[in-house]
DNA sequence: CTTCACGCCTGTCAGC
DNA sequence: TGCTGACAGGCGTGAA
């Protein structure tokens, strides 16, 4: 479900709760959403552990633990992380629970139950190859213009296809992926290879636009997605192309057209995308 | 190496 | 009112 914009809102809402709280216990209600190490192990190492930063990377959650040691929480599509003012609320597809010491709780809870959590040494990252791999992010010093031109100068696949790929550009997901490419007037199929210097350097602009601007407003809520403290996003208002199947383009007014491009659900006006 | 199809899960919604 | 199929903010795997 959620994308850069998303999960950072999640870690702005939580950050001021849960640092320097200490984890009492953890109940694991479905193990199989635990991937490292196995879910005994997970509740053993960081119980009586005391928080200490939480950190985002791409679409990774980082909660920094005392004695070097790290939860990494990816949430996939339906994955939703609740800070809960004296644990005992009442919430659907709930999974796992950390409590602390003050009886405070971060529930983490799953829908499509395709979410992964693991615990670790910091120095033990590297097993984790979707966080070791990520591509650098948008509004990053690393992400340049030049860097986009780099990778998709190569390559003959779909735009779409490789700015969802996260060790190309770590954070983009399908939403704003297909706002990027809207707002810069590429069509997805387009082959990366085939973009001039000038629509490189529009879509680089479009990308960072977009995601600033995703974070600004505090995510998408387009169906599942709530922050740390259950609210809302208001991006949904904004968006130019996804979502908006059959209706008018914003600046033509021809139909917004749906059909699926690198397997994934794709949104673009037919007209103003080249 | 790159690219693509598929599996993983469950809930919701459109169309019959 | 059921029922069925399509689809959903993601990613890892394996085959070509």
């Amino acid at each position: 479900m959620p994308e850069m914009p998303e999960v950072e809102t999640i870690r702005r809402t939580l950050q001021d709760k849960v640092v320097g709280k200490t984890i009492k216990k953890v109940e694991v209600l479905l193990s199989r959403l635990i991937k490292w190490p196995s879910a005994p192990e997970f509740q053993a190492i960081i119980t009586g552990k005391k928080i200490t930063q939480l950190e985002r990377r791409g679409k990774y959650l980082l909660f920094y633990l005392e004695d070097s040691l790290v939860l990494v929480v990816h949430l996939r599509m339906t994955g939703r992380l609740y800070y809960a003012a004296q644990a005992s609320v009442n919430i659907k597809s709930l999974h796992i629970k950390f409590i602390f010491t003050d009886e405070d709780a971060l529930l983490y809870a799953d829908t499509r139950t395709l979410g992964t959590l693991y615990a670790m040494k910091e120095s033990e990252l590297w097993r984790i190859s979707g966080l070791a791999g990520l591509g650098p992010e948008p509004l990053s010093a690393e992400f340049t213009v030049e860097y986009l031109r780099k990778i998709t100068a190569t390559r003959q696949g779909k735009i779409k296809a490789l700015l969802l790929n996260q060790k190309f550009i770590g954070g983009l997901g399908n939403i704003y992926v297909d706002e990027s490419l809207a707002l810069a007037g590429i069509h997805p199929e387009r082959s990366a290879g085939s973009l001039s210097e000038q629509e490189v350097a529009k879509l680089h602009q479009a990308i960072n636009e977009v995601i600033a601007q995703g974070i600004q407003d505090g995510g998408t809520s387009f169906r599942d997605y709530v922050d740390g403290e259950g609210k809302s996003g208001t991006h949904q208002q904004r968006l130019r192309v996804y979502g908006r199947k059959n209706q008018p383009c914003f600046s033509c007014g021809a139909k917004i057209e749906w059909k699926e491009v690198g397997g994934r659900g794709t949104h673009y006006c037919p007209h103003c995308q080249h």
